[in-house]
DNA sequence: TAATTGTATTGATAAAAATCATTTCAGCGA
DNA sequence: TCGCTGAAATGATTTTTATCAATACAATTA
């Protein structure tokens, strides 16, 4: 049932890639394999972060909630992908929360293991840092485009965000269920917004939907349509 | 002219705190220091990044142009802060300019000596790595509120940010001359709105202009005003 | 000091998006 | 299969913000 780390679908391409067989077998014996279903909260805005985590299937959001109940979507994670990390860095309360977009399990590993490991193994600490590079790159680029793009380039590009992330090529076209609440949320705008430009999506050909669920027929065209400001 | 890094004012507390006397005896050997007018580029949008730049003296905005000329500004540097770290890290091309607000001085180390000091101080590279997280979560932070509070929130907040960046304390009020142009690209939004918002915080006595300086009389205003969503 | 130039300001209008209300549809349990 | 329920979709309207146009002001220089 709980994956061996040294036998792990994403031993090569995780954040610890570097690390040894001693060092895997020591984070497995001290790991907790967690399963949460979809909705559920991984981690909880306002909370001291204790270790971290390692997405092993599902999706999630990591998102933030305003006073006026609004949210934002900040980062997609998926299978393979850490979770957690910044605040554990910084050390500071989580400053938003991760919650299942669909049934997802992931291994949490301490506090006290991951800073030892950091502390003892520069590759992974050399790894962690090109990857909060990355993400911030991504997320001043999400910055931009969310102030410079209308909703609809925005739209566009949340679909091919999604495809990107959670595509695993099994079938001819992308589909994914998603709730429009939560696709409004990555976009940055009102649900009823998103549903008038996916209808225009839809009249388009682009994209066509069975309730929840979306597919993407022509990626180019999001693609053509995303880039529209760049 | 060209200051020591042995004998710098922000010696301690800048990302180099950890270094010892030798090593920035060692930066300060290799390193070159530049002066740059108001308006003049740092670095620019897609070039390579060659090296690490300590801002010494002044402001600096880094930013990202859209196609259609609208600017928005990712981040503000202040005095004792480095400058373009995470293009290096990544090694990728620049992806947003660095443009100095006043007339500014920063000390410019290269890429070989930045990425050797890394790997050789292990202190150094985890404060390296908390600044990231810390920029990260800044960055987070930025892109919540442009998605959930209305301009006038925004406003407020960025009229506070410049405070609690360049307030020198020299004076009771906290002045700042700055373009309403740059500070519609901080806030996200169009010139002629942020004048109009900030013709409201005049009449109600939170701020005072004359040409381009705002002075900010009432920061507890505005703290109040920006945190309406939070 | 007067003219000039660029920026700040204000006003009028248009566009974009949010909100509120209503209808339609899909999934689900009885 | 029939309701039932919640989500998706559409419509009408309001609010917010952007854009375009004109004016006022401040800094600079002839």
């Amino acid at each position: 049932m709980t994956p061996n780390c040294n036998n792990c679908e994403f031993k090569n391409s995780s954040l610890f890639k570097n690390c040894s067989h001693d060092e895997l077998n020591h984070i497995n014996d001290s790991k907790c394999f967690n399963t949460y279903k979809k909705g559920q909260v991984i981690f909880h805005e306002g909370n001291r972060p204790l270790g971290l985590f390692c997405v092993f299937n599902g999706k999630v959001k990591v998102s933030r909630l305003g006073s006026d109940g609004k949210e934002q979507v900040i980062r997609l994670v998926k299978k393979g992908d850490t979770l957690g990390y910044r605040s554990l860095i910084e050390n500071t309360k989580y400053s938003a929360s991760a919650i299942a977009l669909d049934d997802t399990q992931a291994c949490f590993i301490s506090a006290t293991e991951f800073n030892n490991l950091i502390d003892t193994n520069v590759k992974v600490a050399s790894d962690l840092m090109r990857m909060l590079a990355k993400v911030l790159g991504d997320t001043q680029d999400k910055l931009v485009h969310l102030a410079m793009k209308p909703v609809r380039e925005r739209l566009a590009e949340a679909l091919l965000l999604l495809k990107s992330t959670y595509d695993d090529k099994k079938a001819e076209h992308f589909s994914i269920s998603i709730s429009r609440e939560d696709l409004s949320s990555i976009v940055g705008t009102a649900k009823e917004t998103v549903i008038r430009f996916l209808s225009e999506f839809k009249e388009e050909g682009i994209v066509s939907t069975r309730g929840s669920e979306i597919t993407i027929l022509r990626a180019d065209k999001l693609l053509q349509i995303s880039s529209l400001y760049d």
